[in-house]
DNA sequence: AAAAAATAGTTAGTACAACAACTATTATTG
DNA sequence: CAATAATAGTTGTTGTACTAACTATTTTTT
């Protein structure tokens, strides 16, 4: 099977045609590759997106589950289930905030950050195998363009 | 919440910071801004993903389940209960293939056509809205570059 | 300071996504 | 042509995602 679709792209207009269908296809194929790296090591037990969360917590240290959503583009159910989850394997710990009360103060278990430790290297192999080839000025101009696009739809 | 994160992209190499979360995030508000403008038609009552599959029924007749999951890159369980939803909405039918009595012959209901007519101006105008402002030429270098790492993946 | 509004997080429900393991056919090959 | 392999689809389990509706706390407004 494969990835995704004429979702946001098909055969309407020349524009679509161009690059609707890429950009998902192309995003699904880069989660699903790494995923399946991630499965290659059983040991580590971590999948792409608890990884985003392992990485937010190992660069910014304490946050909460607002600002773990703010950062990871992702909304608070679905944080809140993440984080049931990776407190239940030991991960990241959820604390009481004493400065507001509605929040949790998420933070790296040493675990948690061992898995990340042995992601990283994992995650840049990755990267060179997904971007080899391409110029920084076609990753310029993609990035631009991806830019505008969000823009766009932002307002 | 946002859109994504850092998956696959993030602070380790310049060409990560240029492009992964971008990618990500710019798919993700892709969608979920299509879906929302869905929800805005509760007399539709199609998702973004069953419109995908709508759309290759509408271009390309009757598919095999196989073959729509093929063409949406969607794999063969995700197909199975998709299609199970919406023969239950009634918007498409699933016959046996007297050919092969492995496969089914999956086709758009009268139902299924309509809504997929009353969905098509929806998404040139997502379309249009997405797209402002950006040429020709920037498209198609996004489209080149996505490509190539589709590639890259795809050995 | 009381009423109203915003913020942080949870729960429930539905939909999609991936792997694994399975059945039933059809195609291959030995 | 019988054994084997490949194909098409299903079911189970786990994880992610979005809406909606909700509780509990701040913060803002009056």
């Amino acid at each position: 099977m494969g990835m995704s679709g004429t979702l946001i792209g098909s055969t309407f207009s020349k524009k679509t045609e161009v690059s609707g269908i890429t950009l998902e296809r192309t995003v699904k194929l880069m989660r699903l590759t790494f995923s399946r790296i991630l499965l290659q090591y059983p040991e580590i037990d971590v999948t792409i997106d608890q990884w985003v969360i392992l990485q937010l917590l190992a660069q910014k240290g304490v946050l909460s589950q607002y600002e773990i959503g703010e950062l990871s583009f992702k909304d608070a159910p679905t944080i809140t289930r993440m984080i049931d989850l990776m407190v239940a394997k030991n991960y990241v710990t959820r604390e009481p905030d004493d400065q507001d009360k509605r929040r949790f103060k998420i933070s790296l278990t040493p675990d948690g950050r061992s898995r990340y430790d042995m992601i990283k290297p994992i995650v840049q192999a990755f990267r060179s195998r997904a971007y080899d080839g391409l110029s920084q000025n076609d990753l310029h101009v993609m990035d631009k363009t991806l830019h505008k696009i969000f823009d766009n739809l932002s307002k």
